[in-house]
DNA sequence: GCAATTATTCAACATAAATCGAACAATGTC
DNA sequence: GACATTGTTCGATTTATGTTGAATAATTGC
C-alpha cells in the first residue's frame, strides 16, 4: 500500500463524524445504506453528510451506487483489512523479532500471522 | 480502546511526515532517536518537528524523556497494536462472519484470533 | 409536464492545522 | 560565569477542513 493511500484513509478516520459513518456502513454490510438512511441514523445535515461521504469513498473506504433517485453507500472492508496489514507492517519495519515480543507481551493479537516480519525490512527513511 | 483516543491517534497517521517520524522510531525501537537524529534524518526544520513531536507524543504513540540536552523519543508500540485490534473490531463490528469471510478471501490476516468477531456486538449509531 | 423527493454542488463563513523565523529555556563545556 | 548546543515555545502567516443554507440536478409518481 502506498503512504498517500494510507495517510488519506488515515483522514477518513479522523473525523468521529467519518468514522460513525464508515461503522454504520461497516453494521449494515454488505448490503449498505442510502444516505437518507445515514444522515437519519446518524442526524447530520443531509450537506454535511454529502461532503464527508465524498471524502470516504474518495480514500475507498466506501463506493457508492446510484438506485433510483437514492444513492447507496457500502463499505470497502477488504480495503480497511489492508489498511490494518500496512499498519501492522509499519510496526514492524527492521523490528521482527522485538514486535512479535511487544505482541505476546501486550496480548494483542500474538498469533497474528507475520506476514509483516518475515522478512521485510522496508526503509523508513524515506526522502 | 475510546473513540476519542482512536480518532487522535489517526491524526497522527494523517500526516505524511508524521507517519514518516513514527515509522523511524518503530526502525530504530526500541532505544528511539533524538530529536536531532530525527530532524536530520527526515531533513525536517527543527521547530516543525518539535510541533509534530509534540502532536505524537499527545497521542501516546511515542514517548519523551530528557537525557540531557537531548530528548529522546520512543515508539509506544503496544499502543498501535491496540489500534490495530480497535480497527479490526470496528471491521467486524455486527458482521462477525461475513467479516471472517472477506478476511480469507483478501487473504489478509485469515488467522487473525477474532477477539473482534467473538460475541462483541457495539452499537455502530452512537448519538 | 408538473410537483414532490432525494441527494449533490456551490458559495460563504468559521475553525483548525502546518510552517517558519525569532526569541526563550535548559543543559553541558571550558 | 560566559558561551555553545539542543530543543521548545511564541507569534504571524499560509493553507486546509468543516459547516451551513440556498440553488441545482436527477428521479419518481401522478
Amino acid at each position: 500500500m502506498e503512504t498517500k493511500t494510507a495517510t488519506t484513509i488515515f483522514e477518513v478516520l479522523t473525523s468521529e463524524t467519518r468514522l460513525a459513518v464508515f461503522r454504520l456502513l461497516v453494521k449494515y454490510a454488505p448490503d449498505g445504506l442510502v444516505a437518507g438512511e445515514i444522515a437519519l441514523m446518524l442526524d447530520i445535515p443531509k450537506t454535511n453528510l454529502s461532503f464527508h461521504l465524498k471524502n470516504i469513498v474518495h480514500s475507498g473506504l466506501a463506493s457508492m451506487e446510484r438506485e433510483g433517485r437514492h444513492t447507496r453507500y457500502r463499505a470497502n472492508i477488504p480495503l480497511m483489512l489492508e489498511t490494518i496489514a500496512y499498519l501492522t507492517a509499519e510496526c514492524c519495519t527492521g523490528n521482527p523479532d522485538q514486535c512479535r515480543n511487544w505482541r505476546v507481551e501486550s496480548g494483542v493479537a500474538p498469533e497474528f500471522p507475520p506476514t509483516c516480519c518475515e522478512g521485510e525490512n522496508r526503509n523508513a527513511e524515506n526522502t
